[in-house]
DNA sequence: GCATACCCTACTAATTAGATAGGATAATAA
DNA sequence: TTATTATCCTATCTAATTAGTAGGGTATGC
């Protein structure tokens, strides 16, 4: 399942997406928008920030906004910076490898072997939806 | 991510189901074989046993065997026992459903609609994959 | 120089994961 | 009928993670 985390960043990128302009928008109006706790969803939007996600001005109209290469990034990209692996086990992760220490060969474990299906599917997805095919409600 | 817990179960079963015979095998066994605390093994084939996948033969000679529809039965079904929901939120799960308190409405969220499409995805694999496909590793 | 709004670190409460302990129960064999 | 074997069952424990909170620090703009 997908933390809170995870969910209230797409919810907030999602709605940073679906605005007209990119004025800078304070914290304060999305947590009221999505019903996100203030503080939680300042800490989210930092982490975006720091991934290079939205940028942030401070002071009176200050705010976050979109970068411009944000809105043609894949969900799979904002995923796993804010959740982490894709992949359902450790062993079958592209971008968080780990060796199973139960598993004395990949090749032949039929879980290894059947999350990588799962995997594959779930990443067609997460990595061919943007941000804006996200708020329009488009999958390839 | 997957529990230790659904991972080593889904790794008992396939044990199980790799075997030539089906004669009662003991916990400590499979324990051994799949690298397995003991005790953290008994209490998911006591869990699976209880699901309805598997029998059990106390004393002598006992253990554990797979139910004959078993091997028919789809992955989905021990996952949903060992780790609950398959969907990635409660709000698109089909059999562990709970609405989201802070969503006013499913059909306008970006992430319900994507996520119901992750859902389908692995859905897909999970129910058309059984257990004897899965242990030859064979999927749909 | 003051108000605004993000930046940053640390802390805490609640929950869950991953076991572990130890005895009860049932089946088999001597 | 008693000892042995192996599952059954409940309770407990520890560490990690999640979700959220507190409280300043820092930069911006009027």
């Amino acid at each position: 399942m997908l933390s809170r985390k995870t969910k209230y960043g797409l919810k907030a990128l999602s709605y940073l997406a679906k605005r007209e302009n990119n004025e800078p928008i304070q914290i304060e109006v999305i947590s009221k928008a999505e019903n996100i706790s203030l503080k939680f969803l300042e800490s989210i939007l930092l982490t975006l920030k720091k991934a290079g996600f939205l940028g942030a001005k401070k002071g009176k109209g200050g705010g976050y906004y979109l970068l411009e290469k944000t809105r043609n990034t894949p969900i799979a990209a904002f995923y796993r910076v804010l959740e982490g692996p894709i992949a359902l086990v450790p062993c079958v992760s592209l971008n968080f490898y780990e060796t199973c220490e139960d598993c004395p060969d990949e090749d032949y474990c039929s879980v290894h072997n059947l999350m990588i299906k799962v995997r594959d599917n779930t990443l067609s997805i997460l990595e061919n939806t943007t941000l804006s095919d996200f708020v329009t409600n488009q999958t390839l």
